[in-house]
DNA sequence: AAAAAAG
């Protein structure tokens, strides 16, 4: 895996010097970052002899412009335009050039063809660069990168003091002690919330058929499940008597035992629906475990009878075991020869609401008149915060950072915009300054971790934690795939504090050894419930058993449910659950639509939606899809850029970039960007397709709406998919109108106004 | 069926 560059195009590049290699970029030469833009960046001159040879993609169009250069300002001008209007000259000649909806420019196959990968961008130009010796094109790219690199080092250089060290000792008690922690933390934070574990004892067998019965729903299947686990480890169970006590015992949680996530079932009333049979099988998948060493945690025995039994499940997960688990074997209808719509084996697991964890619920009034100074963040850390815009903490801010400080695991849920990366952010830099040696140690390994979804998110996050380290000289560094890893490995060998990144390339690094974890005492897992979905999970357990044995361990996502489970059951021993109550009452700041439209009006539809002003977000289910809609809505004139899987590193930060700095208002991505991802004001956030799971419906539309502003979420959907989409939004609890529209409708141009304008409007259209 | 993350 010690792959070195995934950038082969490089090669080809003028001035590359790719072929000296890493090292030779002056390692160590922390201003040399600049050299770094420069050295792929084609001077005018090589742009030019380019052209006329260019033998690549080949199809270069003589009048093309680069897309950055184009003007869709008549996007805006008309403004509620019913119709879209006739384009200018430019556009007019890009229109004959190919139709919407096309997949345009014949080079963008032919590229794809070589490029193993990838397309790059939308725009043929653009793409053809990041291949091959597509010199050109690389402006945009590099910046893009040169600015999170940049953010990555400059930091560092003061990185005077501090240490691992220092706590690391502490921590490692902890571990140990956490034995004894458990009874009472766990009665706090939940027995239950162990799952399988102890409080389950009785549960066994009776139980589970019992809650099979709810269960059903999603899993009828799952009532064998049992084989393994739970049963075996049934010695393991300690009664639920001895769980919790404490903390949570003014809160109100003894009452509630069984809730374990299994039970939760039970306790929940109907909507809990455990989600998690179907998850079972990662339970498996720990067999790879083993390695968690025995010692640290005594406490846990439980733990590892699960393993055990779950031999087989190795990664493919459930294929291996047992077959009752998978999807596949559930009973299905005797003949498949006609779909059936409701008893689909797949689709239900989608669509189920995992049950929500129990969590101790903390409000905007319970933390009135609290500072970030009394939930025991020091006078930098605080100062940098305010200078950030965070006054004063928010609920979940407010609810988190004591217990994080404290050295709690602890699981955080509050919804999208709700402050969850201050929440888990400050206070790791608080601990991180505490405790430390006096002097920075050149190449200490990192002593926090925090694993997200996604690059971007990851890159986000950092400038935060950043931001906030800066202030009390601890250090941050951005790991993830899709650039070189000089300059991570760079950063690394100066030494950080924490290390923030997306999975594959932190998996990566440790492998070739350049990256140690076993120094890291707290780590977090932003969107955690996406992070333990399939093919997350198992990279994420590898990661998180690499850091020290008994870290702490912090969870966080605006839909953390039972999906957490199989994390929770392995690292976070007795966690303390927060969330932010009445959250749900967020979402009302948000006006949700759906939109019937037939298939064939769709697109149409979608172009005559993002004529609006106001930046508009729209989602795709498919990375082709995004570049397709991008493409014709920059070819009628409305600026938009793309943002998925299938474009280079480099142009989805640029994408990125040009949206949040106004230059373009109009984004189609995929659920790249549906987590975490912040761009201000957001006025619309249109689903193209609709999801499949509520909790992608809740994480797009939370890309509006956020820091106190309305927002508005219009989804697009075929006649056929309404009886689904309703459920969908029964689920995530969301009200919102059904409405018949046609190309043309006086609706769809004032989805970014106020709602009640819009309302006037909707009833002078007729309804379809 | 798709997307993300390593290549």
């Amino acid at each position: 895996m010690a792959r070195n560059d995934q950038r082969p195009q490089g090669a080809h590049r003028p001035n590359d010097r790719s072929g000296s290699r890493p090292g030779s970029r002056s390692p160590g030469h922390r201003g040399h970052r600049e050299e770094q833009p420069g050295k792929n960046r084609w001077s005018r001159d090589d742009r030019d002899r380019r052209d006329q040879g260019g033998q690549q993609g080949g199809s270069r169009r003589p009048n093309w412009t680069p897309p950055e250069e184009r003007k869709h300002d008549d996007r805006r001008a008309p403004a509620f335009r019913t119709r879209g209007g006739h384009q200018g000259g430019r556009d007019q000649q890009r229109d004959d050039r190919l139709h919407r909806g096309e997949r345009p420019r014949g080079f963008d196959r032919a590229r794809d063809d070589h490029r193993g990968r990838g397309t790059d961008d939308r725009r043929g130009g653009e793409r053809r660069f990041d291949r091959d010796d597509r010199p050109q094109r690389s402006f945009g790219d590099r910046d893009a990168r040169g600015g999170d690199r940049r953010f990555d080092r400059d930091d560092r250089p003061q990185r005077s003091f501090g240490d691992r060290d220092a706590r690391g000792g502490d921590r490692r008690f902890d571990r140990d002690d956490r034995p004894q922690r458990s009874f009472g933390d766990r009665d706090a934070r939940g027995g239950d919330r162990r799952f399988d574990r102890d409080d389950r004892p009785q549960r066994s067998f009776g139980d589970r058929d019992a809650r099979g019965g709810d269960r059903r729903f999603d899993r009828d299947d799952r009532p064998q499940r049992s084989f393994g686990d739970r049963d075996a480890r049934g010695g393991d169970r300690r009664p639920q008597g001895d769980r919790r006590d404490d903390r949570f015992g003014d809160r109100r949680r003894d009452d509630r035992p069984q809730r374990s996530f299994d039970d939760r079932g039970n306790r929940g009333g109907g909507e809990r629906r455990f989600d998690r049979d179907e998850r079972p099988q990662r339970r498996f998948d720990r067999d790879e475990r083993p390695q968690r060493r025995s010692d640290d945690r005594t406490e846990r025995p439980q733990r590892r009878f699960d393993r055990d039994e779950r031999p087989q499940r190795s990664s493919g997960g459930r294929d291996s075991r047992g077959g009752e688990r998978r999807f596949d074997d559930r009973p299905r209808r005797d003949s498949t020869y006609y779909p059936a719509k409701d008893a689909n084996p797949f689709t239900p697991k989608e669509d189920v609401v995992l049950e929500r964890l129990e969590a101790q619920s903390t409000s905007a009034a319970d933390v009135e008149g609290i500072s970030f100074g009394d939930l025991g963040l020091g006078d930098s850390i605080s100062a940098a915060l305010a200078a950030m815009g965070a006054e004063s903490p928010f609920p979940i801010q407010a609810a988190t950072i004591p217990d994080v400080i404290a050295g709690r695991d602890v699981l955080g849920r509050g919804r999208t915009g709700s402050g969850k990366t201050i929440a888990f952010g400050a206070p790791i830099v608080e601990l991180l300054t505490r405790n430390r040696p006096d002097r920075r140690e050149i190449g200490r390994a990192p002593r926090a971790l925090i694993l997200a979804p996604t690059r971007e998110l990851a890159q986000q996050i950092n400038h935060v934690i950043m931001t906030l380290g800066r202030s009390v000289g601890v250090f941050t560094t951005v790991i993830v795939g899709g650039v070189k890893q000089d300059r991570q490995v760079e950063g690394l060998r100066r030494g950080v504090d924490i290390v923030i990144g997306t999975p594959g390339r932190i998996e990566d690094l440790v492998e070739q050894r350049k990256l140690n974890l076993g120094s890291v005492e707290i780590a977090v897992v932003d969107e955690a419930d996406h992070m333990t979905e399939l093919g997350f999970l198992e990279p994420v357990q590898r990661i998180l058993r690499q850091t020290r044995p008994g870290s702490q361990k912090l969870l966080f996502s605006a839909t953390l449910d039972a999906e957490v489970q199989t994390i929770v059951k392995e690292f976070l021993p007795e966690p303390s659950v927060h969330e932010v109550a009445g959250e749900e009452q967020s979402t009302s700041t948000i006006d949700h639509q759906v939109l019937v439209v037939d298939r064939y009006d769709k697109d149409a539809v979608l172009e005559q939606i993002v004529r609006n002003p106001g930046r508009i977000v729209v989602f795709t289910r498919t990375r082709a899809y995004a570049e397709r809609l991008a493409e014709q809505f920059d070819d009628a004139g409305i600026a938009a850029v793309s943002l998925h899987g299938d474009l280079t590193q480099a142009k989805r930060n640029r994408s990125l970039d040009k949206v949040k700095r106004g230059k373009v208002d109009v984004l189609v991505a995929t659920d790249v960007a549906a987590r975490g991802i912040h761009i201000d004001d957001i006025a619309l956030v249109v689903q193209a397709d609709p999801p499949d799971e509520y909790k992608t419906y809740m994480h797009r539309s939370g890309r509006t709406g956020r820091a106190g502003n309305d927002g508005r979420v219009v989804t697009v959907i075929a006649p056929a998919r309404r009886k689904r989409t309703q459920q969908l939004l029964d689920r995530a609890e969301i009200e919102a109108p059904m409405i018949p529209v046609v190309p043309g409708d006086d609706l769809l141009d004032t989805l970014t106004m106020p709602p009640s304008g819009r309302a006037a409007a909707a009833e002078a259209v007729p309804a379809s």
